[in-house]
DNA sequence: TATTGTTATACTCTATAACTATA
DNA sequence: TATAGTTATAGAGTATAACAATA
């Protein structure tokens, strides 16, 4: 586990060479640059007042109206912690527990108009402040990174 | 609500159509890229019944023997959750408070033989399930992808 | 007065197990 | 029996506020 101090407000000492591109290796560039994306999105979601996860649900939930199970499944989670994550969303008018037309032992969890909103204004910041990140690499270099990323992802990779 | 993160105002190309194809490769991609490298840390970190934060924590670790204060600012937390973070590993035999010999207000945290251990097992298998995400990929393409990650992290630490 | 660390408190997130109501 | 969802419970992780000891 590579260290991967992440971005510090306080930092007091700003980079005496601004331009000097070390090569970090594999593993720690990739490391850290997924623990700066996760505080980029963190940051957007507290912005909201959501954590990661919820902001994670809410764009499972632009695209779909699954079940719990359905939802808890792409978030990776038990059935019984995307309970808890759709009742606070819930509570604060975020999201719609429907019965399913289909299974009277279902549900279908949606977003609200105010959810939409809200997951719309979210992915313009998430996309702006990753774009940040890469916004002094030139316009090729953030092409290749955007194609490498993908066929990273693209791969047979889970182990 | 004290969120007072705006948009970086030096993006040199604000998107000039409704729909900006070129960024959202590059934000999905490294978003998706991001927590496809959160979760093989997460499951370095299961293997050894540790959390994510636990095991940046050892990674601190490896190379320093920090107070409370400075531990919580390197993982970004506040002092109070370095509290309970130092508490659960130090019940385990994992790291050790000691009476710092200038400040006799603070400690000096530091991994035991045994954290020690543990952190050296699971640099080598985070560094594994890494290059797993990127087995597919060429030779040239692996060291395209780490140089462009270590150059997108030199920049200018945004927001 | 300021700083270091802890404690008290409250909340989110998570899993396991047991429960209900369907199927 | 099997599945969908909830509840009960337990624990980690987090922050804020208040506190004690030391600087």
């Amino acid at each position: 586990m590579p260290h991967t101090t992440p971005p510090r407000p306080s930092d007091p000492e700003p980079p005496a060479t601004p331009t000097a591109p070390t090569d970090l290796g594999l593993v720690d560039g990739l490391a850290q640059l997924s623990f700066a994306i996760h505080a980029a999105l963190g940051k957007v979601a507290a912005g909201h007042d959501l954590s990661i996860v919820q902001l994670r649900m809410f764009g499972v939930l632009r695209d779909r109206e699954p079940g719990m199970q359905e939802l808890a499944r792409h978030l990776g989670l038990d059935k019984s912690s995307a309970t808890g994550l759709v009742d606070r969303a819930e509570r604060r008018g975020l999201v719609r527990r429907s019965p399913s037309p289909h299974d009277r032992r279902s549900v279908q969890v949606a977003l609200t108009e105010q959810g939409h909103q809200l997951a719309r204004e979210a992915t313009v910041e998430a996309g702006q402040h990753i774009h940040a990140l890469a916004a002094h690499l030139t316009d090729e270099q953030r092409a290749q990174l955007s194609l490498l990323a993908s066929a990273a992802l693209a791969g047979p990779a889970p182990s």
